[in-house]
DNA sequence: CAAGGGCCATACTGTGTCGTATGGAAAATA
DNA sequence: TATTTTCCATACGACACAGTATGGCCCTTG
């Protein structure tokens, strides 16, 4: 409970021949962990000896489990607010590479990483009030940030928002199925499903 | 491993007081669990206590916790293959009405336990190999009966397998998402999704 | 140099769970 | 009726994990 805040990651000392943690690193671990093996597999014990400490360690930065899954979604949340705000940002004229952007954002491979913390977190959501309503939070300000895209690039307040449902419906729809072997071009698969969310 | 196989369920004995479980029982007790805790809710003891037994009912009837999952697998597997079998049965004429109804079945409350039991079963798919073996082999079976449809709808092959990898990732990514507050009229939004997905 | 606080290790309690071993009651079979 | 089979209860050992208590090292500050 004496834990610093998070902003002021409290000036490392020198060397304790392996530097000290701050909350953040514990967030960023158990962040990881939740990606490859959910909320279940977030436990104290292996997330400690993932970090090379013991328990120890974990109870003096947080009060205790609950407290670490807050933190964590918390962390999250923003960070998902923040990336929103950046990626929809547009100048007038833009707005349908913006879009393109989007979409591509989502269908590619790179950010995997970045699903697999959303998918675990969604599925967290599913038991437990507090991850649902960040999720909802994060749906929200996702969902108008995509319709004003579409909306500056002419399109219907209604035809907006149906199209930016259908954007992040699919995004995450897509990340919950094994289609590979359903087509062998899978390439113009994605080409067409992006085309029948932006084209006219 | 004395446990009898699924089909012959051993014809049940008159009053044991409280007739006794055969392996479908648990089977059916255990998906429901599966449902609203996820895999690993899905625990001997208290899926036991559940059934008003103790765990040594439970390991006369499967091998160990394994067997049950892997049961579970199965059943939800075949269940699934002869749903959409059902479902996606069309007399000519009658596949728009077909296709429709399909999208139908996704977008209503009434199977939400069936999507429950989707998106818990999913999600295990992502940390265990046989479960990922399992969703793959249904979602193949699932794209391929809408692609007929959509085919015999008179849609091109290539379209005809857009529009159904769309149809499914959007009803996944849909029960995923927490999009109630994004509209006031929900019933309209999703009517235009529908025509997103099997309009011309 | 002494005192205090930041950061962590160790040891311990308690609980939940898997799997096994074994015994027992009721039904089926002989 | 005697015996086997079916189905389940009880008891046990072995871990894994949450959380607490306590002590110790190192760095900082007076």
């Amino acid at each position: 409970m004496t834990a610093a805040n998070l902003p002021a990651q409290p000036s490392r000392p020198s060397h304790p021949s392996r530097l000290p943690l701050g909350q953040a690193d514990w967030i960023a671990a158990a962040t990881e962990v939740l990606a490859r093996e959910g909320v279940s597999g977030l436990r104290v014990e292996v997330l400690a000896k993932r970090c090379g400490v013991t328990k120890g360690s974990f109870y003096w930065h947080f009060k205790d489990r609950q407290a670490l899954l807050a933190a964590v979604l918390q962390h999250w949340k923003q960070g998902r607010i923040r990336d929103i705000e950046k990626t929809t940002f547009f100048k007038p004229g833009e707005e349908l590479e913006r879009i393109n952007h989007l979409i591509e954002l989502y269908g590619a491979n790179p950010n995997r990483k970045g699903m697999e913390i959303e998918l675990a977190i969604r599925d967290w959501a599913r038991y437990d009030d507090k991850a649902a309503a960040v999720v909802e939070a994060v749906d929200l300000h996702r969902l108008e940030c995509a319709r004003k895209l579409f909306v500056a690039a002419g399109m219907s307040e209604t035809e907006a928002k149906s199209r930016s449902l259908l954007l992040y419906a699919c995004a995450f729809g897509l990340s919950l199925m094994r289609y590979a072997p359903f087509d062998s071009n899978l390439p113009q698969l994605k080409q067409r499903l992006s085309e029948r969310i932006v084209a006219v």
